[in-house]
DNA sequence: TTGTAAGCGTTATCAG
DNA sequence: CTGATAACGCTTACAA
């Protein structure tokens, strides 16, 4: 009888339509978790990131890493399961969790949660980290393309910049300590000690990756007596934010303030003015990822402890120029 | 020995630590499928939409909605799984769907498919859709909201107005005829007769809902030979992409083109000129939804049938002045 | 083509 | 507190 649903060929045609036609009738459907049960797969991956969902969503990169990540999910019939700490813990929610496989977001270099899961024979790729290092990465250059937005910044003649990274999420400890953190910082590093310039570490302030925390960042640094003339973030959701605080501020940019992203996000280009900021392919990131991780649920040959880093490159729009 | 994982308090502490220090360092995990099937619900809840996944993501009223969605699912201990049709069908999709409840989002009026489901006894809740009479929604005021907006480039003194409405999602016929399309298009309506103005159909053209989507609605006009003199997007990315499209056109926003959008997305605000646009409560929407299927899910007491409409405004920007 | 029974990995129940 | 046993609702191999 569930040859039905499940090897309809194995059947003659009639037979099948008939069985599924009373079964229709009967508002009957196969129990899909019992279905999983005995199929020992579930036809899901699941996409995991530290912070909350509420927070990943506020941030238009996730939404476009999303993109590409679901096309080819789509594609191969995968649905995504999206996976964030529950009550504080990752692990509780991993535990939870009935995927087939498993595609981290930007996990922090230290991350005892994650280990079991890996250990308990689920594949998973990592996206903007390495903090596993026997799971395949896909990343971007981030030390390189945080060098060229730093030194864009530095060439332009500023010399009192102030630098907002990412905060950690919630459980973690303060500091560029994950994901793409610690690679952009020391980008940012080397572009100022290049110019036999000191990296001012008092400049460097933590914000969400939203518009929200950008704009919080700002004003609550101009509150605090910074007078920085130029913000280098490293999101462009926390430069938007910026943008917006400095608007609220009386601020014009690039005239007063000027501002550098990172992500190029699809926004950047009509903001107003237009955002300066360092280009990373974000939908094929999410692509790459995916395919990756469905080769090896279907033990495809693939290297499996491949890192891949795609290119960035600094794009000059107008919300940079020399200092007022 | 499963008291250890699901009710530790029932055990001696001494007890329950031991077992589950065996089981850590034996690296057991309990199949979280197998869980499901005797614990009878999963703690997940799907997000149902009607487009592809991809398609909705490219979409920041998504995002946002998925923000506010996420925020009380989190809080509630339940994740998130999303589900969009598979090789065309959302029937195929939802019969995997291993779920507690179900959130429709957008869902057009003619949705065979669905019904299956609902009869599955399993709970679910609209989102700007009343395509399911026998369950609840959560809506805006789309028709108002709509007919401010024309209303808004009529009294400014334009005439030739372009339409550019959401494109239903593939399996679908075309036309207005899912989800907000056809209230905001009865809005735009009323606001033409009111002023004893016929609303003309030539002048409606559809576009995804997305940046590329507007975009190309509008060069796509244009090289039909139209030459509005303001366009009324139906939504905040098309309204995105329809300024993109005119800055390459060599258009000036608003001199020479009027742009107004739907969904005052956070975006909004930033972009140069700033969007005219009809406000809603977007991530309101989200956890207004998700609290009332979490409502039917734990079986309290709520009328199963309501339709809660929440109000839109609209916002005056800079994206909209007379005509040239 | 149809029917029967074993197994999937848990949780829950009921004696010991 | 421990140990055995019956569900949970399906798929699949095997027998009829």
């Amino acid at each position: 009888m569930s040859f039905a649903f499940n090897n309809p060929d194995k059947l003659s045609p009639a037979t099948a339509s008939r069985i599924l036609e009373v079964a229709a009738s009967m508002g009957y459907r196969p129990h899909p978790v019992a279905r999983m049960l005995t199929q020992r797969h579930t036809m899901s991956i699941g996409v995991v990131t530290p912070q909350s969902l509420a927070t990943a969503f506020a941030n238009r990169f996730f939404g476009q890493l999303s993109e590409g990540i679901a096309l080819v999910a789509e594609e191969a019939g995968y649905a995504l399961a999206f996976i964030a700490p529950e009550r504080g813990s990752l692990s509780a929610a991993l535990d939870r969790a009935t995927v087939d496989g498993l595609l981290a977001i930007g996990l922090p270099a230290t991350y005892p949660e994650i280990d079991r899961l890996r250990s308990a024979g689920i594949p998973l790729v990592q996206v903007d980290s390495t903090a596993l290092p026997d799971s395949p990465s896909i990343m971007v250059d981030d030390e390189g393309g945080a060098y060229s937005s730093a030194a864009h910044i530095l060439d332009l003649g500023h010399r009192d910049v102030l630098t907002v990274v990412i905060a950690p999420a919630a459980p973690f400890p303060p500091g560029p300590n994950h994901g793409v953190g610690p690679d952009r910082l020391r980008g940012y590093q080397r572009a100022f000690v290049d110019r036999g310039l000191e990296f001012p570490r008092a400049r460097i302030i933590e914000a969400t990756p939203s518009i929200d925390g950008g704009a919080r960042a700002l004003t609550e640094a101009w509150a605090a007596g910074m007078r920085p003339t130029a913000v280098v973030a490293m999101s462009d959701a926390i430069a938007f934010g910026v943008m917006a605080g400095a608007r609220s501020l009386g601020l014009r940019v690039p005239a007063d303030l000027s501002i550098i992203g990172f992500d190029d996000v699809d926004m950047a280009v009509l903001t107003d003015p237009p955002l300066t900021t360092v280009n990373q392919p974000v939908r094929a990131k999410g692509e790459a990822a995916m395919r990756l991780l469905l080769d090896l649920v279907a033990h495809r040959d693939v290297d499996p402890l491949q890192v891949r880093t795609m290119p960035t490159r600094l794009i000059v729009r107008g919300s940079t120029g020399p200092p007022p």
